[in-house]
DNA sequence: CGGTTAACTAACATGTTAGTTAGTATGTAC
DNA sequence: GTACATACTAACTAACATGTTAGTTAACCG
């Protein structure tokens, strides 16, 4: 039998780095901080375990800086948005479409900000990435009750939690959602991700709407 | 220095099983079956690790039947209800309540669920809890386009499982959302809960009704 | 009161996980 | 080609997890 040659991989820093990163979002969206295993974060890496000591010093660390990465992630897509531009409705869809359209790519944080909060106490991550989501739609929201074209009964501190919810719950809930689909697809497949977006939007801006509240009733 | 008796706490077989499944249900909810820790519910319930597995063998036979009681719970809720029952409206909205009011009681079941796919694959769950919820939802957003009283294009899955997001997610957030609120208060008391429902009702009944469908655009 | 059963405990056995360390292989600069 | 730095591995250790077992104590019944 010929002498079978083992070729290694070749050796990149950076790319090692980053792939255990990638890995350790997965694993601590699926399990949060202690359920999240470094082993299964290793064969993610395609690496071993020893390596995620080698560049990262714990996983205590190795959390604090997918944190930081996502979060500075996020905080590009939502900061010098202008909630006082166009109607209140247009801001409000431009705003959650920002929202919702970057957390396709972001998609490991809100299970992240989730088990965070519930395991954690929120001791790790900064308030304000909470803040600078729901602040600008509750000015979206009073904005909107000021002018008159959303209905006055709005309580924009619950209102945006709820909105939030209608956003978020679909990428939060695809493991769960995928076999309410036919044929399993992916639930954040692009195609049927838009349609969700529409969807929201549609459900979201026409619930805060004043137009027929009166009538409605 | 006088003998001091330490009083043992009473015997109570039925007692102990019920804390302990009260116990490893919030632990579940924290972190799902591979993250929770039998040692954190012991010291919940108040007993040993050993009385775990004396009245169940395995944390994995608790995990089962911790999910069949909450099943069990929930089942009794929504089964018979006739989703024909009224003007759509109504029927979502006495559906929806039906199911809100519960999950104040039952508020570890959104969690479980979400950990359960996201880590077990639902493996341990039956199909028929999420269908219980959706399906219902779904015939009476159908019945309501049918009728002309919500909005032509509605999908009746996307809306369902936003709205679902609309009135879950300030549950299964509740350790996120508390510091939004002036004083920490408990997000799950009566009165904040109410005003909850109320809000999450008024946004997704409005959001699906028809009547400014083609003037608010 | 004495004997039996069931509730409970402490200490142990076994397996798993995070983190360490000593050594190897690879790319690079001269 | 050789020397060096650094990417990487295998084989450990210590701490922690689950599950077991042998023994103890409380309740109940005659």
């Amino acid at each position: 039998m010929a002498k079978t040659k083992i070729v290694s991989k070749q050796r990149d820093a950076e790319l090692t780095k980053k792939l255990i990163l990638d890995a350790a979002e997965c694993e601590f969206a699926r399990r949060g901080l202690l359920g999240a295993r470094t082993e299964d974060m290793a064969i993610a890496a395609d690496c071993t375990r020893a390596m995620i000591h080698y560049y990262f010093d714990s996983k205590e660390t190795l959390y604090q800086l997918v944190l930081e990465r996502m979060f500075s992630e996020q905080a590009k897509v939502a900061q010098g948005f202008d909630v006082n531009q166009a109607t209140p409705a247009e801001a409000l869809e431009r705003f959650l479409r920002i929202i919702m359209t970057d957390l396709r790519e972001n998609r490991n944080l809100p299970l992240i900000m989730l088990f965070e909060g519930i395991q954690n106490e929120g001791k790790y991550y900064k308030k304000i990435v909470i803040s600078a989501i729901y602040e600008p739609i509750q000015a979206i929201l009073e904005r909107g009750k000021k002018e008159g074209v959303f209905r006055s009964d709005v309580n924009s501190l619950h209102t945006s939690i709820n909105i939030m919810g209608a956003c978020l719950f679909y990428t939060m809930s695809r493991n769960n959602l995928a076999h309410m689909f036919e044929g399993k697809p992916d639930i954040l497949s692009k195609d049927l991700y838009d349609v969700h977006m529409e969807q929201a939007l549609q459900l979201v801006i026409d619930g805060v709407n004043s137009i027929d509240s009166n009538n409605s009733k």
